[in-house]
DNA sequence: CGGGAAGTTGAAGAGCGTCAAAAGTAGTGG
DNA sequence: CCACTACTTTTGACGCTCTTCAACTTCCCG
């Protein structure tokens, strides 16, 4: 199957056809291998389909607002989903840009502590709460799966935090193009050039600088020759070494 | 029984006596309910204390560093520990501090993802990760513990990252003087005056900050009657709304 | 006491933010 | 098909917060 191309606002995908034959629907996932679903077998993935309502979101609507009962829990199958927290005066730190695969919703709280609204047209698959906990006490394989990306999100949340108190706008420029690079080939998708779906300001949101600071250190890396703004909001990374080396501040 | 102070590093803590008793030495930890053997009984607790070794632990001493393997998990019983990254030319961002009832080592990867040093003397219980991991299989309860921590953790994460991506200086301090007191106060301690046992240059590089401009803030807030600097690291809050307003940028 | 670390304060400068304007891009409807 | 609008991106000029570098003070612990 060729890589699609989930990413962009422009080249709007296909939702992944959903083949309600035998077993489940969640059989012919095609993000299934990278999240919670990874460890079910047949008999449990038709438990979890049973429980799951599929959902298309437009760009700029909300799958839920900080602050609002956590009544759901979801998996990205397509697009891209942005989660942020807000100040009090707007200010706005995007924590996390979900993609195929990911998980979201997670709260400790009865109620959400981030928002989380589509990038691209984007389609779901959302849980109620109650019932995926449910489902969890007879799947142990599920809940150590769940910790797992749990614990995986905590070292990428560590990582981030190293960004936005100590690195300058151009590591955090490099570093971001390379997380999105190794997400993508994650997913099946080519690593170069990266899709980056997202706006200028998402992207200073999410790395602590302003709109006006990213397209100037965009355009200072394609100066130097380090990247190539492609159309379509693409990126080719000329040479991942020197990119690697700015991110870690070498 | 009396709230110790185990945050400063002039008034070390006495390690907490433990009763090599009956059942187990974790019957008489003062820290259980804290953390992950909460939810367990007195048999399971048992076969916790017949894997863990109680460690002291001395200021500026190791627990394990950055990229080492990761043989061992750990809960903090008393004192203070901070957890930290590390940029190639030596920029550092701690990514926690944690007291007693707190847990720390998780690792995805097999190796640690930051290192951890001790901040005043401290104590804690180490278990040996495959030993665990081996008793989690057994104890259901506390493998949600994990989880439900781990959940914890990653919003304090996503709060720490708004922190450090758009937070001023000034709310920066006020946050991190608040967190402080909460964190007391869930160890049963004194909400007010609040006890900071790290230096300005740890708490620079937890709010990814300088130690010049963290002294500075600590003064500003001072000359405005907001905080009173008290001796032995101790903060008196003038005023928890003020510091609230200013932490959530109002 | 005395020496070394931690904390405070000052002056100067850099990096990034703010404000403003122009250029590019996408979607809409005549 | 093109004009019209709204949004995004880029670029420039300027300013401010925080950093850097340095000196001095305070606080411990031997």
């Amino acid at each position: 199957m060729a890589p699609l191309d989930f990413m962009t606002s422009r080249s709007v995908p296909e939702p992944i056809p959903r083949i309600t034959a035998p077993s489940s629907p969640c059989s012919a996932c095609s993000v299934r291998q990278l999240t919670i679903c990874a460890a079910l077998e047949e008999r449990e993935l038709a438990e979890m389909s049973a429980i799951l309502t599929h959902l298309e979101v437009e760009p700029g609507d909300p799958l839920f607002l900080e602050g609002e009962p956590a009544q759901h829990l979801f998996n990205v199958t397509a697009g891209a989903i942005k989660i942020f927290k807000l100040l009090a005066d707007g200010r706005r730190q995007m924590t996390g840009f979900l993609f195929p695969g990911d998980f979201l919703g997670l709260a400790n709280d009865e109620t959400y502590a981030y928002s989380a609204t589509a990038i691209t047209r984007t389609w779901v698959c959302r849980f109620p709460r109650g019932k995926l906990e449910a489902l969890l006490k007879h799947f142990p394989k599920m809940e150590q799966r769940l910790f797992a990306i749990a614990s995986h999100e905590l070292a990428v949340a560590q990582e981030q935090m190293l960004l936005l108190g100590r690195k300058t706008a151009r590591e955090k420029i490099a570093s971001f193009l390379l997380m999105l690079s190794g997400r993508a080939v994650r997913r099946g998708q080519l690593d170069n050039p990266v899709s980056v779906p997202m706006t200028r300001a998402d992207i200073g949101d999410y790395l602590g600088l302003t709109t006006e600071t990213v397209s100037r250190t965009f355009t200072q890396l394609r100066k130097s020759g380090i990247v190539t703004l492609l159309p379509d909001g693409k990126v080719q990374l000329n040479g991942r070494e020197r990119l690697e080396e700015i991110a870690e501040g070498a």
